[in-house]
DNA sequence: TAAATATATGAACAACAATTCATATATACA
DNA sequence: TGTATATATGAATTGTTGTTCATATATTTA
């Protein structure tokens, strides 16, 4: 028998998978390269120019997300264009970042 | 002159908040306190029990909740029952199993 | 094909975070 | 007041993660 709730049960593997996705999140480094592909894709060696960041922090960071597939990347030439590859995340980064500017105003 | 953008720019140090506050929700322990939360307050001892968690692993993961006003405790007798403390919470919460459990289906 | 440019990646290192274990604090009750 | 119960916390340990540095791969162009 199950008590009422309204709260959905989630498996222990979702949550675990969920916790998983947040962490992609949980880095300055990422989170600052997915606010910048929020407006657009961009090459790895203008996101290192733009975040002012070696350009092999910003491939490690890429590749993590590359992964998960939270972003793709389009070669042309010798650059490579990466770009968000998921619709969900720009919703994900306004939820938390209303969460923390509601914050700062008290 | 900037550039026409429907993303609005991030200050640097918002957006180190805002990994940080993903952080909480990027591990497993924690993500499983917040989901049996979610159903309401519940005590130290019971959180362990329903999660079988040592009561020092709750009690470590929920002093970073607290500290980060994301819980609150309320004593009553010698038990302390934790809440959410954030009406955002839930919906953080909610917005990447959206994403988890679409990913899912394919 | 050689040189230059763009990106990726492996290994080592350093920083950080979670758990464990022991113990401290606080409350209730006999 | 002494004991039991509930929770918190410090220290040590372990596991994880991000960065750095060196180098490899891939593409373009001279």
């Amino acid at each position: 028998m199950c008590k009422a709730s309204n709260v959905k049960s989630v498996s222990l593997d979702t949550l675990f998978e969920l916790s998983e996705f947040f962490k992609f999140f949980g880095d300055t480094t990422r989170i600052r390269v997915i606010h910048l592909l929020l407006s657009g894709e961009m090459s790895v060696s203008a996101i290192a120019e733009k975040l002012n960041l070696e350009q092999s922090v910003v491939s490690h960071q890429l590749r993590i997300l590359r992964t998960a597939n939270l972003v793709k990347p389009t070669r042309d030439g010798r650059k490579i264009y990466y770009a968000l590859d998921d619709e969900h995340i720009g919703e994900i980064f306004n939820t938390g970042l209303a969460h923390i500017l509601h914050k700062k105003k008290g």
